[in-house]
DNA sequence: CTGGTAATCTAATCATGATTAGATTATTTT
DNA sequence: AAAATAATCTAATCATGATTAGATTACCAG
């Protein structure tokens, strides 16, 4: 499990990688601040020092993810490609994204639920930082699914693609490459970009006129 | 939230519905023996007289929930209607099944990854009936996508269904309908049966042959 | 080198939440 | 209605895990 040689000082980089790492394969509540430290060779008490505590910290994943994917996404949204190129260029970027790094895909999918639980939520008091990046990240999460919805509407009204209704499809495929983040594992029959494929294939015929 | 006068004595089913409602809104670390046990207007240590432990009870709820979705799309798939046919059924079990009970849909979701997840998992010695009913939980998650895979798998070989990758396509498709239970909430835009045929439009469109 | 800051550590604290023990009360059965 | 059983309760226990306090050690600027 260890990945460094245990012998220079750590940074945050690291930490939110272990981090993405443990909390894809135990979930938010159930991975400690002890099982992160671990995975970078320090103690819990030591994780104090990087970040304000443990919301911050799982906060921080989720930042880092979704500017990645963000970073992506945008560009080959915004071009000037034909609609039926950019989507499946999208899902493409997405899926494989979430192939590769599949701790911070999990991590992303799954722990959004602890951040939007109401549990720690309403209107935490405690950490007014906290919870205004919480607010923020949700809004980059909306973008996100803007951009798809955007492109697909563009397809609809340039005749590519035909009219399906924008909200639930970009929901169907969303939901489709969120659960690769969970049933994917390294090494199986098909790797990323060959499951981004077929998945590009059954999106964009569904999207086909006929 | 109290949904009884608090009156009479509750029963498991009682308990199961509560619990699954609150797994759906906190998730399972963060569900706590007491939310559960105030949902139905008892105290946390009464549980333990319907249920062994936490766990235990967890599974119930998973277990409730998947035979149920089971006793559903089972008969379906293995009539003898046309694949298509029965494809667009399925989907639409499914989908409302997730809308209609969010609570045990969701839970369902999310907690499988608490429950098949190694932290308590790995040959939990200390309740080896726990452990079975686990195995067994799960044993039936795959029965339930094999009957999608089925399904597909004869429509192609009968020429209705163009030739996709079937277990990448079971995925999507089941990924498409779980993070239904994600997003959905009552009163939206859409009730589940119309999120439920426009989804099945979506994946009939993507197996038509052409 | 030498002070100062950064990164860690060890050893508490503190809170929460599961689980158990030992009554108590309600419901059935006979 | 007495005995037995089921369902609850209250009041511990016990363990875990976040967070804090107070050193210590490592590293960099002058």
């Amino acid at each position: 499990m260890a990945r460094k040689p245990a012998d220079q000082s750590v940074n945050k980089e690291d930490i939110l990688l272990a981090a993405a790492d443990v909390l894809q394969r135990n979930g938010y509540e159930a991975t400690t601040m002890k099982d992160i430290a671990a995975e970078v060779n320090l103690t819990a008490a030591s994780l104090y020092h990087h970040f304000r505590n443990k919301d911050a910290l799982l906060l921080a994943v989720l930042e880092a993810g979704i500017e990645h994917i963000l970073s992506q996404i945008e560009p080959i949204a915004v071009s000037s490609y034909a609609s039926d190129y950019k989507l499946r260029q999208m899902i493409y970027a997405h899926v494989t994204g979430l192939t590769n790094n599949t701790a911070v895909g999990a991590a992303m999918v799954f722990e959004i639920k602890s951040l939007v639980s109401i549990k720690t939520a309403p209107d935490d008091g405690r950490d007014p930082e906290v919870a205004e990046r919480r607010r923020a990240f949700i809004a980059r999460r909306d973008q996100f699914e803007r951009l798809f919805r955007t492109v697909i509407q563009e397809g609809i009204e340039c005749g590519i693609f035909r009219a399906v209704d924008v909200p639930i499809f970009v929901k169907t495929l969303l939901g489709a490459h969120n659960w690769v983040g969970v049933w994917y594992r390294p090494g199986g029959r098909l790797n990323g970009d060959e499951i981004a494929d077929r998945m590009a294939d059954t999106f964009l015929r569904a999207l086909q006129t006929s």
